[in-house]
Formats: C-alpha cells, structure tokens, sequence
DNA sequence: GATCAGTCGTTCGGGCCCGAACGACTGTGT
DNA sequence: ACACAGTCGTTCGGGCCCGAACGACTGATC
C-alpha cells in the first residue's frame, strides 16, 4: 500500500508533522472533492497533480476514468468553495444561511408560491422545507396562508420586511458571484454555465 | 410586481394548480441554484431561459451580472444533482452518507492521516468530523489511535473491513462519474475541470 | 522546573437534511 | 352519500454541519 511521505516545507509553520503527515511539500491538501474549511491556519496544498498521482498509485491495477472523476471532483470542490464564501461574506453577516437564502429568493422570484414548488426549486425536501420556512416565518421575512382553493396546500410570500432584505442583499450576492467568477473570461463562463448544464440534464431526467 | 402565471400543461398530471402555480408551460422548476428532489413526481421544468426572464423581469431597474449568476448558479445546481445521483445509486445501498464516503475516501488514499488533515481534505469543520469518524468507527470501517509523538493529535487509518469496503464500492463510484459526465466529450470534461479549478483557486486563496 | 501562548480533538446547542409515517384534505367512483 | 386512493404539509428520529467553548497537551521562555 503505497504512501507519499514528507517532511515539513522550509517555512516550518509546524502545522505538518514531519514522518506522519502525508504530504511531499509540506502542504496538505488532497483536493479531493472539496476543501474550504476556515479553520486550516498555515494553509496547505497539493496540486491537482500530486493528488492524482497519489491516487493513481492507490488505484494501480484496477480501471479508473481519471477524466470524469476529475471532472466531477472539481464540480463538488467549487461548488462548496463558493458556497462558503458566500455564506460567510454576505449570508452571515445577516444571519441567514445558505438555504435559507435559496428559499427566500425562490420566493422573492415567483412569490405567492406553494411549499411544494418551493421545496422544488430550492432543491430540498418537503419535510426540511417546513422547518426552514418555520425559521424564515418566525423572523418575519415570510408568511404562510392556506391556499384558498385547497385546503391541502400552503401558499408562501415575502412579507414587506423580507422584500426590504432581498433588495438590499441581491446586489451583495450578485457582486460575489461576480468576484467567484472574476477569473474567468466572458465566454468561460458562458461555456461553464453550458456545461454544468448538460451534466445536470444528465442526471435529472 | 411582475409576475408570471400559467395555466396546467397539456398532459395534465394535475400537479400545477392552475391561477396559483407560478409556471407558463406546466412546468415548475426555477432551476435556480439546484434541484434535485426525489419527490418530484411529475417533474416539472423552467427552462433556463424562462428562469432568467422571470428574473431579469423581477430585477429590472437593478444592474446585475447575469453571466457570473447563471455560472455560479449552475455550479451549485449541477453539483447538487450529481451528489444525490452519487448517494441514491452507490452509497445509500451501503447506508454510507455523502461525508462518510468523503472521509472514507480521503483516509483510503492517504492512510494513518491525522484527522485535522482529515477535516480540511474533506471540507468540515473538525467538530463535524468528531462526529462522522465516530459514525464510522461504530461500524468498523476505521479506526482511530494516539499520535505517538504528540498526545493531542490522532491517527485515522482503515481497518481491513473499510479496505474491503472501498475496493467494492469505488469502481461503482467511478463508474457513476463517468455516467453523470457522459454527455460530455474528453476535452469538455477537461475544460470543466480546469475551469472549476480557477473558480476554487479564486475563492480558496 | 514553572509559566503560558498556542494547538489538538472533543463537546455542546442550534439549524439543516432526509425518509418514513401521519392526519387533513381532495376528487373520483360507486 | 360514502368509501377510497392519492396528495398536501407536518412531525419525528437520526445524522450532518458549524462555531464557540473546553480540557488536554506541547513547546518555548523565563
């Protein structure tokens, strides 16, 4: 069982200890998946590169499609990258988490909405939903009312303090997305936008 | 206001009410950040350009980088939808949570890691990993043991159960991620993955 | 040797997350 | 009228998730 061995990088924050953390430059990270906690310090590495290689020693003799696992590695690994960025620079600072915001724009979007649908397009389940709306409800930024034809369904809407919110914190969120993005080239992202597309087509049928 | 309305679509699966249901085509799903439930029965879609009309409508007057939304907003949807694939078709079979096959995974490649590294490879605060590894250690998957030279850290490794486990369980995994990424050709499944990189690095200084 | 600042993993409370089970309700068919 | 199959939102238990606070421990400095 093959295993990277290190010593600590010239810097010596002594965050890797040496003979036992495996990493070769004394930067951990295996990049797989996703890496975006808050509480690594000294902020460790490695490449895409040596984590591959690491893998492909782990993973010698058996068939593996580096490409899609690359590929879908690095969808994860974005994703809660930027997911927390946005939660700690805009979310945060107003007390909402990242669902919370989801639901609140899905809200904000279609107002006037059944549970169901929102739970939907926020991408969660019934039964997390009504948690959730319970908390937005409880701080005013939501309401709930039966649905005047069904007394099954409930109908949802922002209340005029949750507009008043939404307005403020869209244009922060969009400035974000904007800065996340900033590396990219206009038709990068376009072609990103487009890709991701297909993989998500891919799987909800 | 603005407000789009619609009436029930041809099919009539009597999913969408009519006068209430926010879509035009019968078809509800704001695609804006994810979704990917399982309860959707009837699955209902806006198409993005629906969505973006809808938005775009709602956000008139206000300036807003729709390029970077639409990029960001897919990263998180697609991601979203290929993590329930991934957890619905290779790990609730084995009652492994998308984090515990993380955890494992990271663990399997690096072997006797000490689980603050854990933690930042895998994405979690160290107290979420507390909680995972012991998950995991109750089912014998892994195990934990004092770092002989410092007292404070700990050493996760595999048993040979988690071993055993893994060779089974990551050819099946893989074999998902070619699936979700199928649609893609080889140079798109590179693109993206260097694409993403950019996002990540942008993100995670 | 005795601080003491700093790091380790753990614990805790509050929130999200899911699937299963539930009561309320609807529309259909009898 | 009246069952009844199906859908609605809610509740529940168990697990993940975070940040703050904590005790255990280390290494450097006196």
């Amino acid at each position: 069982m093959a295993r990277a061995e290190h010593r600590s990088g010239p810097d010596g924050e002594g965050i890797c200890v040496p003979d036992d953390c495996p990493c070769e430059i004394g930067a951990c990270t295996l990049s797989k998946y996703v890496r975006t906690t808050n509480e690594s310090r000294g902020d460790h590495h490695h490449t895409l590169a040596e984590t591959e290689t690491a893998v492909a020693e782990m993973l010698s003799g058996m068939s593996v499609d580096m490409e899609s696992m690359a590929a879908v590695q690095n969808i994860y690994r974005a994703a809660n990258a930027v997911r927390k960025r946005l939660e700690s620079s805009v979310l945060a600072p107003h007390d909402l988490t990242w669902t919370g915001w989801v639901v609140l724009w899905v809200v904000w979007i279609w107002g006037d909405i059944e549970t169901r649908h929102v739970a939907a397009e926020a991408g969660i389940s019934k039964g997390t939903l009504t948690g959730v709306i319970g908390t937005l409800e409880k701080r005013g930024l939501l309401k709930r009312r039966t649905h005047p034809d069904d007394a099954r369904r409930v109908l949802v809407s922002l209340t005029a303090k949750g507009r008043k919110l939404m307005i403020v914190l869209f244009p922060k969120f969009n400035e974000e997305e904007s800065y996340v993005t900033h590396s990219l080239s206009s038709p990068e992202k376009a072609t990103l936008a487009r890709t991701l597309r297909k993989v998500a087509l891919q799987v909800e049928p």
